[in-house]
DNA sequence: GTAATAGTGTCTTTTAGACAGTATCGA
DNA sequence: TCGATACTGTCTAAAAGACACTATTAC
């Protein structure tokens, strides 16, 4: 019976990393947290949120996956994607062959709880472009880059991005964030064609957002749209 | 260290598995096996091919999802996509906790060269629509449903499906194969001004499919193009 | 000739792209 | 007033959608 440690020689490490991106200051960040120098690998380099797959702790992946985000973030319910299971001997070679079942997270800055450090560890939020050119631990490199890239794709077709934004928030803000997922100038008319004709979005009446200029509209994401997918991409071919 | 067995107990099984695609008769088929009377587990009901991922045998999940697909198809070079990894206690409830990780394969058929059975494994390719219909071993419903899914999507905006057909094919047999996926019918003339636009067909000079008609130009695909993306869907908005 | 599929042409409608023009706030 | 951002409108170009039309084979 498999039930049994008699198999358990051929059994492989299994483990989640989460990359969590905020929005802030119009840029891209993700959380990295410093490994301690007593840690039994990859010593005081900076490593994606991660956890072991245990399974006398977790009943799966996704609940590992969870419980790593939230002790470094605190959020509790956060938009949580699978995106691609690494393995092999080279993502931790010090120890036996490793599954790495990998998420991207997509956090409203206002929700998460945790800035700079707390308590045991070293957390802070990176400008993404500057991650990439960090060491970091285990295979984190490739699945910060394959994460971010799975973002930005999903800025093409879906309303993904949104959920970067406060609950409550302005067409200009939805665009200047998706131009800079896509990395490309949006038209502002059209950007607004396309997005009032979905209707993805749902008008907060009466409510603006302030600023020292005609007041802006403020909207909330229609949920009935989550996973919907644009019959065009935002980037115009060619 | 992780290394010994000193944690053995904690890892979970794992494993993969793979739904394997042909285009036949103008119908979607895949591949399934009925399981022995003395397996463990799961005795004579239809599976997807699998196979536990052993560290002792394998060094990544893909060598393992090649190997079970080549045991089964005796394909060599399969295009093969990882598209979710399943995890819980529910996969196979009488062992441990398992993580899955699953692959769709899409497959010419001429170059599959099992058909139905073969020695050890009683093996059939059942039309799509049937499978689902199955009672499967393990998670494979789910697997299955999803594994279609995301080929039907990929069809949406992708070229994949032209791996399902002959190296040399003609424009209706791509329309055809494509206005099954996306189970809606495509116009003729438009479907030639999409594809030929694009560039990612490239014409057989001289070389005809010949039938009761006019004779149709052969095309083979334009290997740059894998993993293009239309910058719109197939299917028109509404 | 007919049936069948291949392939082209063309007209209409829809969408995209560019950008001008007006609106409304704070200072 | 001006600067800034919020919108709305409009013209043009491109793409989609529908479908008529011609082409070439087997029979």
């Amino acid at each position: 019976m498999y039930k049994t440690d008699a198999y358990a020689h051929t059994r492989p490490n299994a483990g989640v990393t989460i990359a969590p991106f905020i929005y802030k200051d119009e840029k891209i960040k993700v959380l990295l947290y410093k490994r301690s120098e007593t840690s039994e690998v990859y010593q005081n380099l900076y490593s994606l949120p991660n956890r072991f797959f245990d399974i006398t702790e977790f009943e799966d992946l996704q609940s590992a996956a969870h419980f790593a985000l939230k002790e470094k973030t605190n959020v509790d319910i956060p938009h949580m994607t699978q995106f691609h299971t690494f393995s092999g001997q080279y993502i931790d070679p010090t120890r036996i062959i490793t599954i790495n079942t990998c998420y991207y997270s997509i956090l409203r800055e206002e929700e998460v709880a945790v800035g700079e450090e707390k308590g045991e560890f070293e957390t802070k939020w990176v400008d993404i472009e500057e991650a990439m050119t960090y060491e970091l631990a285990f295979n984190h490199n490739e699945v910060l880059v394959m994460a971010y890239q799975k973002v930005k794709a999903a800025a093409e077709y879906t309303t993904a991005p949104i959920h970067f934004l406060p609950k409550e928030f302005t067409i200009r803000e939805l665009r200047i964030l998706t131009s800079l997922l896509i990395d490309q100038p949006l038209d502002d008319s059209r950007f607004r064609q396309r997005i009032e004709k979905t209707g993805i979005l749902i008008k907060c009446e009466g409510k603006m957002k302030k600023g020292a200029n005609r007041p802006a509209q403020l909207f909330i994401y229609n949920d009935d749209y989550e996973g919907f997918f644009y019959p065009r991409s935002v980037t115009a071919p060619k």
